[in-house]
DNA sequence: ACAATTTGGTTGACGTGTCAACCATTTCAT
DNA sequence: ATGAAATGGTTGACACGTCAACCAAATTGT
């Protein structure tokens, strides 16, 4: 009533400029949206969908792989494996000449899948960077790659 | 052997252009980064050290005003101040007049505690940003900003 | 060839995040 | 003034993430 800034928003000020938070925010939100529109189209959990996307780039793996990669932790990446597995989604078989690795494949049903759900998410890749010049963009995955490189610090003097 | 690229960097070219990824990725790091530093120099978990720098900010506020602003969940809030509460780290009293809301405030230690926090949480923020130039860091914000705004859409056509 | 180490994967325990139900209090509408 | 609705906060159940222990297989060093 005695300002036009909401009470709600004298947070807002304050930790706008902290870029951790802004960040973890976005992500929040993000990862919210991934999911709503996973649920209304799918079965799949987030993890679940980007197991399956991470496959099926590059047609068969192993978990240690996409362990390595992602940085998913790898006994989410066994449970979530089994999951899949169970739903038909996905084959697991001993790689050829060992009885330790396992060959992640895509079903037949999850590759059907996959192409179903990779066209809405790829709407929805081009709507989350609509607003982007391509400038922009590449200016934006360089921040994030200097992030990532700086967040490799563990030391800041206590 | 047959490559420079070692063979795992095979899903980082196909996922480095999807954004969601990539911005996941960097908020799960720098999250690391931050619990490790927190818990090298006191007993805070991240939450709590968000919530309370939330209430440093302000200096006195309630739960519902932070789960308005920050999309933290007011069951998680609940338990936090609860838990901070506990270790003596900040009064919760009911506000004058009222039977209901509840005021948060810092206790003495709460802010020595946070004195202390906030000075290192400053050095990594500075070390986190050292790389940027000053345009860039604003077109960060920018492009955070979009997203959020982006992230509202819930369909996208399946 | 053998022991020591590394690697791939599974499992259990535990902390955190998320959702919905719930109660008490306050506010609103009539 | 009274009942309906909204608000502030707590709680329980459950999904998910994270960590460490663990087993079996494979690789390495001697």
């Amino acid at each position: 009533m005695q300002s036009q800034v909401p009470d709600t928003d004298r947070f807002a000020s304050e930790f706008r400029a902290v870029i951790t938070y802004r960040i973890a925010k976005a992500v929040n939100l993000l990862n919210a949206q991934a999911a709503h529109v996973l649920k209304k189209n799918s079965s799949l959990s987030l993890t679940e969908w980007r197991i399956i996307s991470l496959i099926n780039a590059v047609d068969e793996t192993t978990a240690s792989e996409i362990a390595k990669t992602t940085f998913i932790d790898k006994g989410q990446i066994s449970r979530t494996v089994r999951s899949l597995a169970d739903k038909g989604l996905l084959l697991a078989k001993h790689r050829e000449g060992s009885r330790r690795k396992i060959e992640l494949k895509l079903s037949p049903e999850g590759k059907a899948l996959h192409r179903r759900i990779v066209a809405i998410m790829t709407n929805r890749q081009r709507h989350l960077t609509s607003e982007f010049t391509s400038e922009e963009l590449a200016a934006f995955h360089i921040a994030l790659d200097k992030l990532e490189r700086a967040s490799k610090m563990r030391d800041f003097g206590g």
